[in-house]
DNA sequence: TCCATATTTCAATATTTTTTGAACTGTTTC
DNA sequence: GAAACAGTTCAAAAAATATTGAAATATGGA
């Protein structure tokens, strides 16, 4: 994962409205919800959950898919396992000599996403 | 871990300096760097670092230990992980008929942190 | 004690993000 | 095709965050 998409992607996780919307939709994963039924358990107007929705869709952490006249969201799982390996990744290389005790403690189960490659 | 926790922690990351500087932590960590280190490293001003590491600070992702006349930080690392394990921990709990094939996909090692209970 | 070093705090400004209400687009139903 | 519904876009105001330079604190060494 890229630098600048990480970057947004905490960005979009940065807001207690977004936070709480994300974690939503992953509880509600592999369905999603559409936007009326994001409304009825967050407590914001369409307007505002509109505009956070479009937040999460342009960070990549979320998709849209058309459904007659509602529109329905889903976390995208495997961008967020990337997010935590990006994270991660790096962690305790800055000594060589010393090996690290928490590498082990987070695995990005490659047999989740067999497509993409992994740094952990 | 608390949900208000949880958002100062994303919130905390969420700025690309903090970011950076963030990762940078969990890359020398569990040494950690003084704050002239982590300077020359990043490309702020000293105010600047200052500020960001103070916000760090606060959300409780980085901790700072006094060396002489020297600042000492070092990321947080059970806290990392109990952030990830917050974001990941419901998933696709919403259909408990269905079973998530993401569940397996992180895990966060007990053995890292045994002193510390598990959401995940 | 005086000076240099390491880092922080303060106050002002600049920038970005969030929220709001009103108006708009597209879909379904009658 | 008109009405009702689902959701979005727009523009303005409100709120939060980031950056800067100058001044302050605290330590270590001559």
């Amino acid at each position: 994962m890229e630098t600048k998409q990480a970057n947004s992607i905490f960005e979009a996780l940065s807001s207690d409205v977004r936070l709480d919307l994300f974690r939503l939709l992953v509880k509600y994963a592999p369905d999603g919800l559409v936007a009326g039924e994001i409304a009825k358990h967050l407590n914001v107007t369409n307007t505002n959950l509109s505009f956070h929705l479009k937040t999460l869709l342009r960070a990549g952490l979320i998709t849209m898919e058309k459904e007659g006249r509602f529109l329905r969201y889903r976390a995208d799982i495997p961008v967020m396992l990337d997010t935590i390996a990006y994270l991660t990744a790096e962690c305790c290389t800055g000594h060589p000599e010393q090996n690290c005790t928490h590498r082990a403690a987070i695995s990005v189960s490659p047999a989740v996403r067999p497509d993409r490659g992994f740094s952990g």
